[in-house]
DNA sequence: GTGGCTGCAAATGGTTTGCACGACC
DNA sequence: GGTCGTGCAAACCATTTGCAGCCAC
């Protein structure tokens, strides 16, 4: 997405929740959304101290930074098998994701038959469903040659 | 499982591997068994405890047999979204997830359906898919109605 | 000015590890 | 008897929290 627009919204939802503007914040997002992968909070912390966009950040603002980005949707968070926690920025559209298991790159995709499988299935256990998550792993076109 | 086969089948393995057949890592994996929900590693340790299993027993020999007890395939864990591990006796065939957010009940189901276009999207991608996870997580049921 | 936010360091909590003793083959 | 496994406690590591100073409003 584009910066200035992530920007504005990110300013309209602190005032109306009576918080503060910060440039942490806003630092923190804007490396979620350049980024091209799924981030670690530690790889976030990294990225920021290493491009020298703010040496004196702690990682303790990053944390909550990204606690407080993903509270109100601006990004998301998946967990993955071995409860490694990674973010991305939120682009609305609910995927899923195919992990390689090798270089764990990580690629979305959104399939209607399975999402309206997964309603019906709900449905017959009685179930409302209210979100999902689908991982499938395996072992990407680039590593099967290597 | 019946208790005597699986028993059995731990025997052997620690036969084969040249390891060490001792209570504990029996307790650990009869307490899985048993259980009809999936547990974290601290539910199974309180559990041998509370019901005088066996008094003595340390955490880490819980955390140690579970990761051995995996290992070898006679239990498998799921990762929650919060990072919340969980084990189950494995049953082997392949199963997903229906997880209630209101009492963290876990239903377990297969679909066809969405076996087959999950093989037809890795494909696709190029990727060679080895295995998957699916949780769909809503509101159960029981919860609806409380 | 005042409240939220930050950076720091300390605390926390779940998991792992080192080690001496005990149990299995 | 030798080795592997256990229990204990200490170590570890990612994350959270308390707090004093700082900064946005």
């Amino acid at each position: 997405m584009k910066k200035e627009k992530l920007i504005e919204q990110l300013k309209q939802i602190v005032k109306i929740k009576g918080l503060k503007y910060t440039k942490q914040r806003e630092i923190v997002l804007e490396v979620v959304n350049k980024s091209k992968k799924h981030l670690t909070t530690e790889e976030i912390y990294n990225h920021i101290k290493k491009k020298g966009i703010d040496q004196n950040i702690g990682i303790a603002t990053v944390y909550r930074s990204l606690l407080f980005l993903e509270e109100v949707a601006l990004i998301s968070s998946i967990t993955l098998e071995k409860g490694i926690k990674k973010y991305e920025i939120n682009n609305e559209t609910h995927h899923d994701h195919l992990v390689c298991i090798r270089c764990d790159k990580i690629i979305e995709f959104i399939n209607e038959t399975i999402e309206n499988e997964q309603k019906n299935i709900a449905r017959s256990y009685g179930f409302e469903l209210m979100d999902h998550t689908m991982y499938l792993y395996g072992v990407c076109k680039d590593c099967k040659n290597d």
